[in-house]
DNA sequence: CATAGGAGTTGACATTTGTCAACATTTCCG
DNA sequence: CGGAAATGTTGACAAATGTCAACTCCTATG
């Protein structure tokens, strides 16, 4: 829990009391290898920093094809975002790949501080900016690279990452087949 | 600039202290058709409210191929987000596909604000999340879709967008080559 | 420890998309 | 108004990537 104090002060020093609050509501959450933190059809009711672990949200289409939207691991926050935020039912499963350990809040509690503690609004827009960036990023690599230059890219901006994941699901976040990259790994 | 107060009170009413503050800062630009809001190699400086017109980030290759990253009309708010916010030269200049009138504030201007009106962190939040939003979409897009999918969901989300805007310019924004767009739309 | 299922690799082939070049059409400006 | 430049279309072909199927290897679990 430390930590993740220790990065929310470091986007800027909360007030004691802002702190008492968050430590009175903050839960934390244990998941299995593989076990579902939000399944489909649900809204996303919680958003949660990862202590421990790595997950991925991801979709499914009709055919049973997934694709994997995002790989999180230690030090990130997350949920899904679009179903969080605009409060509807998701169309995007999180789920476990190792085992992991998050703290979360919910919605509810998240907008009972931004009312009642104005200055963690800063907080908030500050890592809401920080992943905007990164999704900006991301855009520009899926609208300009090939296969084999977004693979070479999110090697070196997420190494940590493409070690630590099953190559196919990498595959499906890199938006090619795992074929396609058994094969342009070969020849790299 | 009635209208870009009314959207920001929309988001939540705002204080008349910080009301006037917003209009002694706020500025006026005029754009010709094709003019650049921001040339490659600077820093982003300022942040800007679309009030006419139409514009479009873009990036260009070793190449001289250019890719364009985002296209936004009246209503939205814009800036070379990465650039603007991690203070580093960009490599994405704006530029007005149509004759435009923008509302901006400087990097500067936006802190003190962010410092000295902490109700404005909220909407600053508000926006950026909801863009956040948009672009999780587009990436589930870019991942996920085949050329032809892109294009209908861009024309059923964006219509307006893709009326407006020249083809091999939107074919760029798809991610697909000028030719392949023009046979698909022959096809549709 | 046996084995079923998951993950990764490889080949053959189909499909999609890009590239290049030629041409048509429109737009812009002197 | 007229011509250059930008935009859009089409064809032929090349390159990239997907799909399907077979096979191997690993590993999780009864």
């Amino acid at each position: 829990m430390e930590e993740l104090l220790a990065m929310l002060n470091a986007i800027r020093p909360m007030s004691k009391p802002l702190i008492n609050h968050l430590l009175s509501i903050i839960e934390a959450f244990e998941l299995r290898k593989n076990q579902f933190l939000l399944k489909k059809g649900r809204v996303s009711n919680h958003i949660y920093y990862v202590s421990k672990g790595i997950l991925r949200g991801y979709y499914e289409d009709e055919k049973k094809k997934q694709t994997t939207k995002w790989f999180m691991d230690e030090g990130n926050v997350i949920t899904s975002v679009d179903s969080f935020f605009s409060r509807t039912p998701t169309f995007e499963p999180i789920q476990a790949i190792e085992p992991s350990l998050l703290f979360g809040i919910t919605y509810k509690q998240l907008y009972y501080i931004y009312d009642n503690y104005p200055e963690f609004n800063y907080h908030g827009r500050e890592l809401t900016q920080q992943y905007h960036v990164i999704n900006e990023r991301r855009i520009s690599a899926l609208q300009r690279l090939r296969a084999r230059e977004r693979y070479l890219y999110t090697k070196t901006t997420q190494p940590g990452i493409v070690q630590r994941v099953p190559q196919n699901l990498l595959a499906s976040y890199l938006g090619i087949s795992k074929e396609t990259l058994s094969r342009l790994k070969r020849k790299i």
